[in-house]
DNA sequence: CCGGCCATTGATACCGAGTATCATTAACGG
DNA sequence: CCGTTAATGATACTCGGTATCAATGGCCGG
């Protein structure tokens, strides 16, 4: 586990300096931060991770990540936008099922909404070119396990 | 359109009223400054319409209007939070088609996305309880008319 | 019509999520 | 090893929105 996490930040590290950024000290913590989390987060949630790491920091290194297609936002159910971890199979456009009540993430991917939407689209002569879809609903442990009272 | 706009002002009053809430001046004059718009607005925009009144009091009759399903909520391609009136036709759940060129947004509504999503979903045993779908492109005037270099 | 209750208001302060600025620091290529 | 240039972090700012709370004014019952 320790294992896969420096592995991962290893490589979180190399995808950015291959876009031609530098390894620095600040950054290689904030990218170990990322890779410690097996869920998704807030930006101040990770800079409350990072003591001594300035603000700007974090935000910029989340920012990289996310043009570098290994982070992506998610927008959960009351609005607030959290970031995810990519895994190295689901880089590319893909959606989300959130779990309301666990906050669980799952992706999707073989769902082939452009393709349906680019049919309704047509008539109305609009030309598709993005999307964004996120899913909310319970996945099947908080389905099964009866109401948590706080 | 003068009459248009203070029978639809009227409207989301009596929306509001309906709630149980009451008919205020201040109230009054927010509702009156949607009605007048015939396009998405930020919180901000509308705010800079209406001198006087308070901060808190714009944004807290929007989400009251919101709650009510007398407006949408419209999330720009740029991540920018925009409010939309619902017309009559359209309360209920429907997405967007928003022009990225001009900001035009159509609704869409003839849209099964949840019956395709339910069958995805069902193989991973999620419940699907709810889904936020926004889609970009072009409009058919954007599309034919050429680039138009600011 | 009047009095009171309580929803509403608006000033203010605060929050979360960023971005802009800019002097200082440190990576890394030659 | 040195210079260039990217990156840092402190600070201040923005934008969108919420919390607080004393003052106000709608509305209902008498």
């Amino acid at each position: 586990m320790r294992n896969r996490n420096y592995a991962l930040a290893d490589q979180l590290l190399e995808t950015l300096e291959e876009q031609g950024h530098r390894d620095t000290e600040p950054r290689r913590k904030v990218v170990a931060a990322i890779a410690r989390k097996n869920r998704h987060f807030t930006a101040e949630e990770l800079r409350g991770e990072l003591p001594g790491i300035g603000r700007a920091t974090v935000y910029r290194s989340l920012k990289l990540l996310v043009q570098a297609g290994a982070l992506c936002r998610v927008m959960l159910a009351d609005g607030a936008l959290h970031y995810q971890l990519n895994d190295s199979a689901h880089q590319g456009h893909h959606h989300h099922l959130l779990c309301v009540h666990c906050g669980e993430s799952e992706d999707l991917q073989g769902c082939d909404i452009e393709g349906q939407l680019h049919s309704v689209a047509a008539a109305r002569q609009f030309q598709i070119t993005g999307h964004w879809l996120e899913v909310y609903g319970q996945c099947y442990d908080c389905a099964e396990s009866p109401v948590v009272p706080a």
